[in-house]
DNA sequence: GCAATCACG
DNA sequence: ACGTACGTGATTGCT
């Protein structure tokens, strides 16, 4: 048996590159497609194979990382647009017959040496591996030889040729690269190492083994020696990294493969939806009658022809579709226009009996797609209706993919994704007319990017569950908040007179620029730090300031009751509807990181850290005949950062210890447990938290008030103690530099355009960025899942308790008296239990008559 | 529309 | 030599 081996993800990089843009009608980019369509018929020729495998990779690599390999236009492609014909590459090999495989955790480099393997130890098989890529070439032998394509065409490797070009023998180029390394795969090699050399050196002596056992004798200069002695585990790594995994576990024995015949008529139609036509004569399909007439529309027409239908009847419409993309538009409750996708080519307006269409479109079991799928299940909830089956929004999914972006819009994706998008309605209606193509392409690459529990079990269940949360929303007792709003705004009266009377000038108190003139000019304080516009006045500079001048702290009050007053009392009130509760919006695109973000008004920021402040939680209260239930994660972020760091010594702190703060004083510094001082433990809590966001000597040593020097000592000691903190941290930078991105546990993304920047502020920041998101993110990632599953329990067992605000790491639930109990009970096990990780999750559960206290 | 400030995790 | 913690939103003043 004859087997093509085919390096899917090589080939379609190669061809992305090597062809210029193209892409179908409906705008999907095809330039990947067809180049390896045309190669795959090549090979086919070229080798008449018995049967053909096509291995892709799945891992990173696929996003940014191999991807730009060969990269060297002017134009900026993205790496989406390839991502796209990922699917489609596929879907192709199928038609033709070849098998697609793909295994979780490896390359495809590894599944082709398998075959190689395979091929190796059966004497009456031979494999042929077609790759662009040179690593490959390892994996020649007797009956496997290897179709390197390159920019002067196709190179067929033997082990003859391979010893021609190289002068050592295939499995030896493990071993030139073990010294040369390989900066695309991130294998180091020997620092100092080039080609040459190496070559020169496995040529004379073999092997990296022998060259380290006799160091003294080979035929090197001085400085090659040293370099290699310096780098010596540097290279014994860079053996085991370049090495292909030739032990892959198949899902199928190789002896099973049979030969597969294309399947014509599915294939023509392939080709022809992608405007293959050339790639369909060579097939010899250009005949075949399953071609349809859109041919000649294809390739004639730069636009595609549409219809668009209006008001058709619903009922019939409905039942000859598949799956329903649709988009509604609205002016407040008031249903103005529905436009559902029929087909590719076509469109349904329904601008009359919009709730009966409404209703059908709900009622309706088939899967659902539409973009920003929230305001639909607001319209719903208004009217007692319920959006099932809801498979993509393409809103969030644009928001998965680019977390980067101010806004989201359809045009915008269209660009993005189906950059040449066109048809023949006016271009107001392309949002409704590309949304099936649009979806296509973008589960795609949310697919490729091992996005797929992200987007369906997390992003998606978690629009409704939000929507709930606005629809409830959180009631305000309005009476005790204004009657404390006349308490505050006298006192600011009066430290309003207290302070001109103290500066002995009438001045604007809330105008930094004049208070910066009062204090620094007229009464000749000393200023502490600048602004961009002049001298700062925030509370740090005012609190060092306090034991020179009474004003100081006449100030530093007036500015916390005026915030209390007009953040938190004017503000709030602003909010109250006539239910009597405020319904704030939770925005679930707005983050880099992955948190909701809450506004109008802002319930994820009302004051508690001061007792004051803390006191405003009075007057968030639950409704008559029932309490609030509020849990939060105990030092959720730590957790996760023992668990990603996999750090043996804070595993073990989190599992033995209440006070993971004095863990750390204890260990870092070799304290007993009990015998802490509370000034350590201090410290320790700040480095604790500077560490998650990507610590700096400079900051540290401002926040807890110690010397550069000093803080730098404490930070070294805490990644001398946390070993494996301090590899992640530096994993974490390194896989940002070397792929562009970041992610949390669930495949959550971040790119970091700037990790490579020579700018060091900007540089620094995306390094800060790179170590903290996939901790804040994951942490993001676990609550929601939480969220709703605490959603769907209190829905399942008929509960009348709501969840109706989240705040990071903590859940509130207005919970019906008799309930609270059961509640409880649902909520400390789902946000318990939500992930599994190395180390427990603790959620503190209370509740209470209001929120102050609810938060126990 | 931006800068400064401050509220939260 | 350089400027620093990560992620948000609301208010106020000023150009």
């Amino acid at each position: 048996m004859k087997i093509l081996a085919i390096d899917f993800n090589s080939l379609m990089n190669r061809s992305f590159f090597a062809i210029r843009h193209l892409s179908s009608p409906d705008g999907t980019p095809t330039n990947a497609l067809l180049g390896f369509a045309k190669t795959y018929q090549k090979l086919l020729n070229a080798f008449e194979p018995d049967v053909v495998v096509a291995a892709y990779d799945v891992h990173a690599p696929t996003f940014r990382h191999k991807m730009f390999d060969g990269y060297k236009g002017t134009r900026g492609p993205t790496a989406d647009e390839l991502l796209v014909q990922m699917p489609l590459g596929k879907e192709f090999v199928t038609l033709a017959g070849g098998t697609v495989v793909g295994i979780e955790g490896y390359e495809a480099d590894d599944i082709l040496g398998t075959l190689a393997a395979y091929a190796d130890a059966h004497p009456d098989d031979t494999c042929i591996i077609a790759t662009g890529d040179r690593d490959s070439l390892q994996l020649a032998s007797e009956r496997v030889s290897v179709n390197l394509a390159s920019n002067k065409g196709d190179i067929l490797y033997t082990p003859q040729t391979v010893m021609e070009q190289y002068g050592v023998s295939p499995r030896q180029l493990i071993e030139v690269k073990s010294l040369m390394g390989d900066s695309s795969d991130n294998i180091p090699g020997v620092k100092g190492i080039g080609e040459k050399t190496a070559l020169s050196l496995i040529q004379n002596h073999h092997s990296l083994q022998e060259i380290l056992d006799n160091l003294d004798s080979i035929s090197a200069t001085p400085r090659i020696k040293k370099l290699i002695e310096e780098h010596r585990e540097e290279a014994i790594l860079s053996r085991k990294l370049g090495e292909i995994t030739c032990n892959v576990p198949l899902p199928f024995d190789p002896k099973d493969l049979t030969g597969k015949q294309p399947d014509g008529p599915a294939l023509a139609a392939f080709l022809t939806k992608y405007g293959l036509t050339s790639v369909l004569k060579s097939f010899g399909l250009d005949e075949m009658p399953a071609a349809p007439a859109e041919t000649s529309v294809l390739e004639a027409a730069p636009s595609v022809s549409y219809t668009l239908i209006e008001n058709p009847d619903v009922e019939g419409t409905l039942k000859a579709l598949t799956e329903l993309c649709f988009l509604i538009k609205a002016d407040g409750d008031t249903l103005t226009q529905i436009d559902l996708q029929t087909g590719e080519h076509a469109v349904a307006r329904f601008t009359d009996k919009l709730e009966e269409v409404f209703a059908a479109l709900l009622n309706s079991e088939l899967p659902k797609v539409t973009f920003d799928a929230k305001p639909v299940h607001h319209l719903a909830l208004d009217r007692g209706l319920a959006l099932k089956n809801l498979c993509s929004d393409l809103k969030l999914a644009a928001y998965l993919l680019s977390n980067a972006d101010k806004s989201y819009s359809l045009s915008d994706m269209r660009g993005h994704y189906l950059p040449d998008f066109s048809c023949s309605l006016p271009e107001e209606d392309w949002d409704a007319a590309c949304l099936i193509q649009l979806n296509r392409a973008v589960t795609s690459i949310i697919s490729e990017r091992q996005m797929d529990f992200l987007y369906k079990e997390i992003e998606l269940p978690l629009c409704e569950v939000l929507a709930s949360m606005e629809h409830e929303g959180f009631m305000i007792d309005e009476r005790n908040l204004t009657q404390f709003g006349e308490d505050l705004s006298a006192q600011i009266e009066q430290l309003k007179i207290d302070i001109i009377d103290l500066a002995g000038v009438p001045f604007n108190i809330n105008s930094t620029q004049h208070l910066s003139d009062v204090l620094f000019n007229r009464l000749g304080l000393p200023p502490k730090k600048k602004t961009k516009t002049g001298y700062s006045t925030d509370a740090e500079v005012l609190e060092s300031l306090l034991p020179l001048h009474p004003i100081i702290g006449k100030i530093l009050e007036y500015r916390q009751l005026s915030k209390l007053y007009s953040t938190y009392v004017v503000g709030l009130k602003k909010c109250i509807r006539p239910d009597r509760r405020v319904h704030s919006t939770f925005n679930q695109t707005e983050t880099r990181t992955g948190r909701i973000s809450s506004l109008d008004p802002n319930v994820q920021n009302i004051p508690v850290r001061t007792p004051l402040g803390a006191e405003m939680r009075k007057f968030f209260v639950a409704k008559e005949g029932f309490t609030l239930v509020d849990a939060d994660y105990s030092q959720i972020e730590l957790r996760i950062l023992a668990h990603i760091s996999g750090d043996a010594h804070m595993i073990k702190g989190f599992q033995d210890g209440a006070d993971i703060h004095r863990m750390t004083a204890s260990q870092v510094f070799h304290i007993p447990f009990d015998e802490v001082p509370p000034e350590l433990r201090s410290r320790s809590k700040a480095i604790n938290f500077g560490i998650v966001y990507g610590i700096s000597a400079f900051s540290l040593a401002q926040d807890i008030h110690v010397t550069v020097k000093e803080a730098k000592q404490y930070i070294e000691d805490y990644l001398n103690t946390y070993s494996g903190v301090n590899n992640y941290m530096k994993e974490s930078v390194e896989k940002a530099k070397n792929l562009g991105y970041v992610e949390t546990m669930f495949h959550r993304p971040r790119a970091l355009p700037d990790i490579n920047s020579k700018k060091p502020a900007l540089r620094g920041f995306s390094e800060r960025v790179a170590m903290n998101m996939p901790i804040q993110g994951t942490a993001a990632d676990i609550i929601k899942l939480a969220m709703i599953k605490v959603y769907r329990r209190l829905k399942e067992e008929n509960l009348r308790s709501r969840l109706i605000l989240q705040v990071h790491d903590e859940l509130l639930v207005e919970a019906a008296e008799d309930e609270v109990e059961k509640v409880k009970e649902i909520v400390k096990y789902e946000m318990e239990n939500a992930a599994k990780l190395s180390v427990k999750l603790e959620v503190d559960i209370h509740d209470g008559k209001n929120w102050y206290i609810a938060k126990g």
